[in-house]
DNA sequence: AGTGCGTGTCTCCTTACATCA
DNA sequence: CATGATGTAAGGAGACACGCA
């Protein structure tokens, strides 16, 4: 392939950021990257031209480079990211991979959150997203005037969907070899993946509020009704009293109410766990009944394992 | 054993985009 | 076609746990 070649498909070598084609030489990439499945791949050695500079395809280690179609990008080790989805520069970095991979590496020197992010992927994650085929070009007519476009927001399609749904009802959280392996079968990224499970719990986690209020609700509106009820025996009681009723009525009428008294039907059914055994609603304690787990827990307490609404039989 | 650092993952909040009425 | 509402993918901040030096 020339030059041309780069030039007629549109296309972006490494981390061109701009409108036009760019070139980024290999030793800007701070890692080797695969051509897993970008569009093509250019032979090392070979010269390219582009905006009156020059580069020379010779990677040290690695005889590939990968050619990423326009508005693509390098991150941390070759992820091919739409880079209309980012809102800052682009960069490319070494990749740290794994827990306490490389605590004096060079790219601890990258401090941009964004960098962050890709940092924190892991060398399976890094083989993953490697292992993403790039998203469909963009036409780059929706790019402004510096370049770079606004991010796009990726659809995923009712199957990738539907199979996250089937696995987020098996188990709300991930964990990295589950990440994994649904982001492989799933052809996304395992960040998606991971944000899609983090999204999944927050909507899980509103439905079930929007549930806890409307118990709440009807606890408190039976509540009233029931408050209203005993005013109004009260002052019938006093009434009688000042009547001159014989004591004996008085107190047969008063065992009538014991045995009618209505229970907050929210209450009788979830007495247990949202009044807290006939416990604390109106919140003298620090802690409402319906909130989750302290923070300081979210690794160890599962949430959506509680007996509430089981994720499957949330309505999203 | 205590400490600091790097890392991974979480929740929470927010933003930006897509879709639909 | 324009517009506002809604749903949701993704970014960022902050917190925490863990492993290592």
């Amino acid at each position: 392939m020339d030059i041309d070649d780069v030039r007629n498909a549109g296309l972006v070598l490494g981390l061109g950021l701009s409108s036009s084609p760019a070139v980024t030489p290999w030793s800007e990439l701070h890692r080797p990257i695969k051509a897993a499945d970008a569009g093509v791949v250019v032979e090392p050695n070979l010269t390219l031209a582009l905006s009156g500079e020059s580069f020379t395809v010779a990677p040290p280690k690695k005889a590939e480079v990968i050619i990423l179609p326009r508005n693509k990008a390098v991150y941390g080790g070759g992820a091919c990211e739409d880079i209309s989805a980012r809102d800052g520069p682009a960069e490319s970095n070494g990749g740290g991979g794994g827990r306490q991979a490389s605590p004096h590496s060079t790219v601890s020197s990258f401090s941009s959150p964004r960098v962050k992010r890709e940092r924190d992927l892991s060398s399976e994650e890094e083989e993953a997203e490697r292992a993403i085929p790039p998203k469909p070009a963009a036409t780059g007519d929706e790019e402004d005037v510096d370049g770079i476009s606004p991010r796009k927001k990726l659809r995923l399609t009712k199957e990738q969907s539907a199979l996250l749904e089937e696995s987020f009802k098996q188990h709300s959280t991930l964990n990295p070899k589950q990440k994994q392996a649904l982001a492989r079968q799933l052809n996304l990224r395992p960040r998606q993946v991971e944000v899609w499970f983090q999204n999944r719990r927050a909507r899980t986690k509103l439905k079930q509020t929007e549930v806890d209020c409307e118990i709440l609700k009807k606890c408190c509106e039976s509540l009233t009704d029931e408050n209203r009820r005993l005013q109004k025996e009260l002052q019938e009681l006093k009434a009688m009293k000042l009547q001159g009723q014989s004591p004996a009525a008085a107190a047969l009428y008063m065992h009538v109410p014991a045995a009618t008294l209505t229970m907050c039907p929210s209450c009788e059914r979830e007495r247990e766990r949202v009044c807290g055994g006939g416990g604390d609603v109106s919140g003298s304690s620090a802690k409402s009944p319906f909130s989750m787990a302290p923070k300081a827990h979210h690794h160890l307490y599962n949430p959506f394992n509680t007996t509430r609404l089981p994720p499957a039989e949330s309505t999203y």
